[in-house]
DNA sequence: ATTACTAGCATTCGAGTAC
DNA sequence: TGTACTCGAATGCTAGTAA
């Protein structure tokens, strides 16, 4: 969708051509736009050939009228804006599920850690976590993620060796709920662990290199932490 | 604003950097708008020119952030999509009672203007006005409101000084009516002032600091200035 | 009145490439 | 790696104008 579009089509709604047909000549949207009559007459040709818009040609002006596949458009970019401004208690990311080493499922079966997931979390998770390689473009939200305080997990010790302090954040895979875990010392990380009550590359059918949306509830903004 | 400029700044938004400072390659803004490298790195430049967004060039990346002529650029447009969206006769906000300097008093009882409210808004208003610094969340209200032409007051002068046009939209807080009133040549404002026949602070027990709900009365759609 | 074609100018694009 | 310049091609713009 070009720009230039995309800023015609909401022109028109402001005009009322989500609602109804709206009567309008070209210049009038020409002068609405600060644009020329015939860029915005081409504008309107454009829409109609995409199916954005339909328009009734008639003696006067023309009848203009946004399509299903319009309003669709308008709706995807407004409830972009709308994460940009509202939904600021989440964090909304993609990735593509890969492979772990096997680690997760250790770690998860420690019961240092299964008891204070049950605790604090609500659940015991299925043994191994579902490794998510996060679309290098949103790396910015996990360091984001990270200056939140989440659920602290505490680290503890067995016989052989120590657990770290980890934190969790409540989060939702493919509408199953479970949390997210960031291991509190650590490199930088493109890779987010989600754990989950459920075998999620089962119940979910996921396989490496599927792409999935993570949302994670970061609960509220003054939840800052370091 | 050029169409494409704006829906970089939005992506750039969608990635953070409302937030705080992103770590972003013109490469991988690139990317996501789905154009070369060379054109996401102008886009970059020219953004930075206009004062839009701020950048400082890393070692590797370019740390970006959008400044408030950026943020405003956002809100302005999000405002429109809720204006599309929340077909409304009326716009509802919260804010916090303050206290003003006593201007309100002064201009409230200026016969110019005071013969008008009669006229216009069918009430005499007590003296003074309540100040309602508005929630910062719902500043974009605001823009939109001014949008609006409302019930326009005429300035006049009189032999010491010279009073602005204002205009005026019914409204009502603490189910007691009124009017908000909206000076028309402003800078960016966050406090309403709000105007009815009754003394707002005794007749419903005001104090500064006391949240309350204003629901304003846009009339119809058609109503819009400028 | 309109819409919208054509022609030519202006802007924007991206490949190549310097740094 | 990065950023960002040059420059030819592609796209977008408007004036003139036909229908």
């Amino acid at each position: 969708m070009k720009p230039y579009l995309l800023q015609t089509v909401k022109t028109l709604a402001m005009l009322g051509a989500m609602r109804g047909r709206i009567d309008l000549s070209s210049k009038e949207l020409a002068q609405q736009m600060n644009v020329s009559q015939q860029t915005a007459s081409r504008y309107l040709l454009e829409l109609d050939k995409i199916g954005v818009i339909t328009r009734e040609l008639g003696i006067k002006k023309q009848l203009i009228h946004i399509t299903d596949t319009g309003i669709k458009l308008l709706e995807k970019e407004y409830s972009e804006y709308q994460q940009i401004f509202e939904v600021s208690n989440r964090i909304i990311l993609k990735g593509r599920v890969v492979s772990g080493l096997g680690e997760g499922k250790y770690y998860t079966e420690q019961d240092g850690y299964k008891s204070q997931f049950k605790d604090k979390l609500g659940f015991i998770p299925y043994p191994g976590t579902l490794n998510i390689e996060v679309n290098p473009i949103e790396r910015n939200k996990i360091r984001l993620l990270k200056t939140y305080n989440g659920i602290a997990i505490d680290g503890f010790k067995t016989e052989s060796r120590t657990f770290g302090n980890v934190k969790c954040f409540q989060a939702m895979v493919n509408n199953i709920k479970g949390a997210v875990i960031l291991p509190l010392r650590s490199h930088y990380s493109m890779i987010l662990e989600f754990i989950s009550p459920v075998h999620m590359r089962e119940a979910s059918r996921l396989k490496d290199g599927d792409e999935v949306e993570v949302i994670i509830n970061i609960y509220n903004e003054d939840n800052h932490g370091d």
